[in-house]
Order: C-alpha cells, then sequence, then structure tokens
DNA sequence: CGGACAAGCTGA
DNA sequence: CAGCTTGTCCGG
C-alpha cells in the first residue's frame, strides 16, 4: 500500500512509532495525515514503511506537526488496537524497572495476537449470589495485602471478593489455572475475558479479565482492583531477558490507579509480604488445610549406600491400594558430594550451599563460585562419595521393590497428561506433578537437592514444590500423603511442611535473607554480554552501586531497585554494545 | 533485523 | 583485481 493518499496532503501530527522489528528498538518520526489522524492513537498498532521494508510497529508518541515533519514519511495504515495509553505508560516503568532499554518485548506482550479493529462491546450480567472470602474483603478494603491460602482451599471466593469491588485483573501462574477458573467464573454469571485469545473483550470491558503471565499487561478498563494467584510461582517471572515478574508489574499498575491488590498463596514469597499485611488463617486451620507430611531421614542410612528408595517409602509403593507419584528433580543436577569418614554432605563454608566437583578435582561451590581442596571441612577425610544415581537404574529399582509396574514419565511438550491408567506408580521430575491425577502419595526422593540448589531462592523454591503436591494430596484428613526424603529434617522447609506452617519457612527467609543483604533486601542484577566490562565499570562509579565479577559475568549489587533501575536506566551503554541484563535474576 | 557498503582474503 | 566473505553502520 503507497502512501498516495497522503502525500500530497501535509502532515498533520508526527508519531513516534516502535518498529516490531528485534534487535532494532528505537523511535523513529512519521508522518500522520489529518485523515489518519483519526484513526490512530497511543498505543495503536500501524504499518510504516522502514528502509524500504513494511513492518508493524506501535504509536508511542503523537505531537502536532512542525515544519520539519514535511520531510518524513507517512504512517502507511493503521492496523488495529494495542495497549492503551496507561498501559503503554506500564510499558516504559517495566522497560526502566527491568534494565531492558527498550519497549518493544513489553509492547508485543501487551498487545493482542490478532489484529483487533474495535473493543468488543462491554458486556455485564448480574452475578449470582457466591460465597466471598471475608478475609479477602477486609484486605482489599485496607488498601491490600498478601492472603496466605492453605493448598487445598479454593482460591474463588477471594477473586469473588475483588470483583465486587469493580473489574477485576487476575493474574494466574498457569494458563490451565486461568482457563479453568474463567469457567467457574462465567457460571456464576460474571462477564469474563480470558487472554490473550478475548483480549478484544477485555478491551471492551467486562467484569474479570484473566490469564497467565502476560495477563498483567491486558486491558483492563477502570481497573478497580488485582489479584495475583500462587504469587509465589517462578512462572510469573519471564525466564528471557527482560526477566519481568508479573505480580510487581500488576502491584505497579494498582498502584497508579489505586486500586488494592491481593497477592494469594499459600507460601507467599519473602517479596511479596515484605512492607504488606498478611492475612493466615487460624493457625490450626491452616495446618488441617495442609496433607500430612512424612519424613525419611536418610541419615539414618550411611551416606555411600544411601539409597533414593528408603523404608517408608518402600512401605508405600507396597500398598496395592496407593497411587504414588516419586519425584526425582534432575534440574540444578549438582552432584552431591558426602565424607565417608564422618557422613556429613560435603558444603561451602562461605555460603553453605552443596558442592561439587571441579575437572581438576577441587571442590567448587555453585553458589558463590569458592573452591578449596577435595577434603571433608569437618574432619579432613580425602575419601568423598558421589550420591547420584541414574533415573533408569532407579525405576528398575522403585519396580523391585513395589513389585508393581513403575511408569517414568518424561517432560513431553505434546501431552499434558499421560495417560495414568497404565500403572499406579510413577517416577519423574517436578513436571509429573502436574501429569498424574488422583494420587495418594507424593514422594521427594532426594528433597536435599531442592534445599541445597545453588540459588538464593532454594528455599522458597523448594516450599513452592511442596505446596503443589500439597494441593494434589488435599486436606490433612483427606488421607494424602507427602513423604519427604532428606538428610536435613530440620530444614525450616520440611519443619513448615510437616506442621503445616508455612510461616516457619518464610520467618526463617527473611532472617537469612535480612542477614546476607539479599533480595528483597537489597537488588540485584547480573550483566555480561558484549560491553559488559565497560558498563559495569561506569555503573560502579556511581553511588551505593557495587560491582563484583561473578564467575565470568557481573553482578551488581543496590540497596533497593529503584535505586538499581536508576544506575542502569542513567549510564550510557557502550556503543555497539550487546548486554543481557538480569534483574533479580531469576538463576543466582 | 536486514540491506548497504567497506575492508579483508583468495586464486588465476 | 574480480569475486566472495566478514564486519560495521544505519534506518525517520
Amino acid at each position: 500500500m503507497t502512501p498516495k493518499a497522503s502525500a500530497d496532503s501535509t502532515p498533520h501530527l508526527v508519531a513516534g512509532i516502535v518498529p516490531d522489528v528485534t534487535g532494532l528498538d528505537r523511535v523513529f518520526d512519521y508522518a500522520v495525515s489529518e485523515e489518519m489522524s483519526w484513526s490512530v492513537s497511543l498505543g495503536g498498532r500501524v504499518r510504516v514503511s522502514l528502509n524500504g521494508r513494511h513492518v508493524g510497529g506501535w504509536i508511542v508518541s503523537l505531537e502536532p506537526a512542525s515544519d520539519d515533519g514535511l520531510k518524513l514519511k507517512f504512517i502507511e495504515r493503521s492496523s488495529g488496537l494495542g495497549p492503551d495509553e496507561e498501559t503503554l505508560d506500564l510499558c516504559r516503568w517495566a522497560s526502566w524497572r527491568w534494565g531492558a532499554n527498550r519497549l518493544r518485548p513489553f509492547l508485543v506482550t501487551a498487545s493482542p495476537n490478532t489484529v483487533v479493529n474495535r473493543p468488543s462491546p462491554t458486556r455485564r450480567t448480574k452475578v449470582l449470589a457466591e460465597p466471598v472470602s471475608p478475609a479477602a474483603t477486609t484486605l482489599l478494603a485496607d488498601g491490600g495485602g498478601v492472603l496466605r491460602l492453605p493448598p487445598s482451599d479454593d482460591q474463588m471466593p477471594a477473586v469473588l471478593a475483588a470483583a465486587r469491588l469493580g473489574p477485576t485483573l487476575v493474574v494466574c501462574a498457569s494458563i490451565d489455572g486461568a482457563r479453568v477458573l474463567a469457567a467457574r467464573l462465567r457460571r456464576t454469571g460474571t462477564s469474563v475475558a480470558l487472554v490473550p485469545e478475548e483480549w478484544a473483550q477485555a478491551r471492551g470491558g467486562v467484569d474479570v479479565v484473566i490469564g497467565a503471565r502476560a495477563a498483567a499487561f491486558a486491558p483492563c478498563p477502570d481497573l478497580a482492583a488485582a489479584v495475583v494467584l500462587d504469587e509465589h510461582e517462578d512462572t510469573l517471572r519471564e525466564e528471557r531477558v527482560p526477566t519481568w515478574h508479573a505480580r510487581d508489574v500488576v502491584v505497579e499498575r494498582a498502584r497508579r490507579r489505586g486500586a488494592p491488590v491481593l497477592l494469594v498463596s499459600p507460601c507467599p514469597s519473602v517479596a511479596a509480604a515484605k512492607d504488606r499485611t498478611v492475612v493466615a488463617p487460624p493457625p490450626e486451620r491452616e495446618t488441617a488445610a495442609w496433607p500430612a507430611v512424612e519424613v525419611a531421614d536418610r541419615n539414618d542410612e550411611e551416606p555411600w549406600k544411601r539409597s533414593l528408595v528408603s523404608s517408608a517409602l518402600i512401605a508405600h509403593l507396597r500398598d496395592p491400594e496407593s497411587r504414588v507419584v516419586c519425584v526425582l528433580n534432575t534440574k540444578g543436577q549438582a552432584k552431591l558430594l558426602a565424607c565417608r569418614g564422618c557422613n556429613t554432605l560435603v558444603r561451602c563454608e562461605t555460603c553453605d550451599a552443596a558442592m561439587g566437583e571441579d575437572e581438576v578435582g577441587r571442590l567448587d561451590c555453585k553458589a558463590c563460585g569458592a573452591t578449596r581442596p577435595r577434603v571433608c571441612a569437618s574432619c579432613g577425610s580425602g575419601v568423598l562419595a558421589r550420591l547420584r544415581p541414574g533415573v533408569s537404574r532407579l525405576r528398575e529399582e522403585l519396580e523391585a521393590a513395589a513389585a508393581r509396574d513403575v511408569v517414568s514419565v518424561v517432560a513431553n511438550k505434546d501431552s499434558d497428561v499421560i495417560d495414568d491408567t497404565v500403572a499406579d506408580v510413577f517416577v519423574g521430575t517436578e513436571a509429573v506433578l502436574h501429569r498424574v491425577r488422583r494420587i495418594d502419595v507424593v514422594a521427594f526422593l532426594d528433597f536435599d537437592s531442592e534445599l541445597l540448589a545453588p540459588r538464593y531462592r532454594a528455599a522458597e523454591q523448594a516450599m513452592s514444590l511442596l505446596s503443589r503436591a500439597a494441593r494434589l494430596l488435599g486436606k490433612r484428613r483427606g488421607g494424602g500423603r507427602l513423604l519427604i526424603q532428606t538428610t536435613m529434617s530440620d530444614h525450616e522447609v520440611v519443619r513448615a511442611a510437616v506442621a503445616g506452617a508455612p510461616a516457619i519457612a518464610s520467618d526463617a527467609e527473611v532472617a537469612r535473607r535480612t542477614a546476607l543483604s539479599l533480595p528483597p533486601f537489597s537488588a540485584l542484577a547480573i550483566i555480561d554480554g558484549d560491553g559488559a566490562e565497560r558498563f559495569t565499570d561506569d555503573l560502579r562509579l556511581r553511588s551505593g552501586i557495587t560491582v563484583v565479577a561473578h564467575r565470568d559475568r557481573w553482578l551488581v549489587r543496590a540497596s533497593d531497585v529503584t535505586s538499581l533501575s536508576n544506575a542502569i536506566a542513567d549510564t550510557e551503554r557502550p556503543a555497539n554494545s550487546k548486554l543481557r541484563i538480569e534483574v533479580d535474576p531469576p538463576s543466582l
């Protein structure tokens, strides 16, 4: 399409356009004819000609044309709605907050997947009488906060409490969860837009806009409240750079509108609970709403002949009435080492994480990078045993112990749920928790690898895994059992699960993060890529910023996210650099 | 990103 | 020195 129609008209407006081209995140000015000016708006999608190519883009600024607007090319045509003005500003904020220096990734997230030319008309239906959470209602009336809701409790009454305030944005940890909740909400008469599919309805205005992570940027006109469900889940964070987190986006979005936010989780993160009211059920009710937990203490056996099949597990495997899921995480497969002399696990002396062996036979800390000679720190013995079996051998071992078929479940994109009628015993990575239904026992074969994972959030992530299993098992009285095999039975995460009291874990975590100045009591970023050295050299000149080398990348630390983000935004990026900036690094 | 153009390498 | 690869710059 040539700009013939507008070529003879004078520019009416000048539009700043971000082209939808990866690797090219700059604003280019284009002219808008008077005729076109009626059909374009901030955030809108357009087609433009750039360097001889026709590309899509977004309008990020609109200003009256001045004389030098005459040499600009005209926008070719409008191609539907994108983020509204408020969401465009939110994209700018997110770009600053996660050190992105570009808008495109956020504009993509905030736009519909198909061309939407007009919002679908508003439809509101009368909401039927449904149970509404009184705790959530009170919390929302007080400006929002954290609702610690046990894993077996229904989240819907909390969502309905928010929806009574007006248009509500609900962000779920998974799209499946969002779909199920959307269907249930519809049955109550609530008008619902499930994004991304129903972006146009969301833009038109409904009672509840619901979706997974990206819904944080979905349209929700006149937003009156927001809810983040399973706020602790890692799926709420984008894995790729920029590593934005849906919880933080929703919190900022609601803050801008003065709307209350409800953060719901069975085990709220330290980041969510910091500076917020946390409301939880009375202790005895909370405990009753977690499943019964058994701990198989692996210290009872000699470490070098330690099996992943404890006698407690064998008992469950041999119970023909019991459907058992065994979880063995291979992600973050740090080889564990134990001393044959004194039976202790080999840990880092500076940060307490498990150590592995490097190529030259020294001990190597996966968390902080420290190394030391290959001897036990507590008894000086050099005889260390490696503790880690193969999955296929493990399946055979389980089958032998169970005297019935054991099916190993491997990650598979094609099918969400496997045919779980083929057997009653399953083994796999944590993905197995999403694939098998009707479970009586979930056994974490090697929970040490979760607790000792070389990431500062390891304890929270371990707790998150337990709450996912707990949700499948139901309440304490329901008969489901959670079996934790570990050498660290006094670890606060294990104690929290046993007591059905997640505060035991989070209190310890707050103390640890405070003592070590870890987020949210500081802000971190990992920077690497071409030009990272020069960039961080400039960054470290700023007050309140420290930079240290961390495994051939750079670790940047500040007292809080605002000063970190400001420093990153205000520091000039070296020409032709290809910086990779991970703010709030998920992998650290 | 992808095109334009410049500088570097190779082979008859 | 044509013909090709590789690198750097730039787009409104």
